[in-house]
DNA sequence: CCGGACAAGGGGATTTTTCCCCCTTTTGAC
DNA sequence: GTCAAAAGGGGGAAAAATCCCCTTGTCCGG
């Protein structure tokens, strides 16, 4: 029996051709296509099945990804999804996997990779690649550093440089030891281990910018 | 006397709007204005004088800022060229300034600096900003890194985790004090005093991608 | 064959960094 | 007013990084 798979997508050509590449792999059937979420919501609120997996695109007219995530997050929070786009936007993977998204897929990928998320969907339930753990990354971090102090991070950036830390204190017009507290303050909130790891991190998230 | 300009740009709008600011400018006059380097060679062997500055665009067909400027120092030697383009191509950069350019701004740049650059060429004989500095320091690094040997170059990579010397001496396969005489080499002929030194040079030259 | 460049390795020393304790004062929220 | 967080400061010790000066072997061009 094959898995069953909608695709919702308002690119008619794209939705298309993805009809016939998923037809074309061993055991998955596209059995619907929609233009928006909308005809989505309708045709399930009809009481027709959801399918295995729902194939979502998110820029759409009338009801784009996210709200159909969010319906779908309420009303059917089992259904597998595996998102769809062309951007590569941190913020919105990480709402679309708060909402309960399986998958995420930049559109521009090389079929194998697509028919391996498919399966990996269907088997394991969830599909993870560079994209989203690159998402993620970013979010862990960004979460870290927006609870640095003032002090931290003006420290942070003195710690960019090829200064002894007891220079940085004369800078920063401190003792050497308060700026001991900030680095071992840093190290732990940055899971870090050493100051070339205070420095990767700095340049990463643009504090320091070189 | 107003020093004479010639314009040479494929983009009419610009060119136009370029010569009516010129113009605005006590002390300069626009005399002429081409759509490629080939016209103005035209203009020059037909037996007329070049301006007292050319305004040299990059990016135009025919003949692109490039040629027109080896075609300068093969035969105008001596004429002062400020280049206008829109991308800050290091590389361009350098070469544009080999083959005798004077100057080099960026499109997006304020009138006021504009009319510095153009007094600055007519008085000085040429006019350099941050856009060039920075081209050349990173020329400056560039052949700095070019000269290191392969192994100095593995270890510079190892050098940017968090890993003790120790560390990388035993993922090198090497002595810890092997990994200090590739240390002290790279200080020298880099010149920087400390491991974030290392770091942010490494960084810096995309020799580690962060 | 000799000198120079380079890779590899080392001795011994100082400075910096890192770590794990400790403390006070100020400041803002509740 | 109290309580927690932030800012500022310390002692002492281990580990890492930095510095200067040295040897050996190899390989390559003159």
């Amino acid at each position: 029996m094959n898995k069953t798979i909608i695709i919702v997508d308002d690119h008619k050509l794209f939705a298309q051709s993805l009809q016939i590449l998923v037809n074309s792999f061993s055991g998955f059937e596209v059995v619907k296509t929609f233009k928006n979420g909308e005809e989505l919501v309708k045709y399930l609120e009809a009481g027709n099945e959801g399918p295995d997996i729902l194939l979502l695109d998110m820029r759409m007219p009338v009801m784009d990804g996210m709200s159909t995530m969010a319906w779908l997050k309420e009303n059917r929070p089992d259904q597998k999804v595996l998102t769809l786009t062309v951007d590569q936007e941190d913020e919105t993977i990480i709402k679309m996997l708060r909402l309960g998204c399986r998958g995420y897929l930049l559109k521009d990928i090389e079929p194998e990779e697509f028919e391996h998320a498919l399966n990996a969907i269907d088997r394991n339930g969830y599909y993870s690649n560079k994209t989203i753990s690159d998402a993620l990354s970013h979010e862990e971090r960004k979460k870290k550093y927006e609870e640095l102090t003032d002090r931290e991070m003006e420290f942070l950036t003195h710690a960019c440089s090829e200064l002894t830390y007891k220079q940085v204190a004369e800078e920063m017009h401190l003792s050497p030891k308060t700026v001991d507290n900030y680095r071992e303050s840093l190290f732990s909130k940055l899971q870090v281990k050493s100051r070339v790891g205070l420095v990767m991190f700095a340049i990463k998230e643009g504090i320091f910018k070189i």
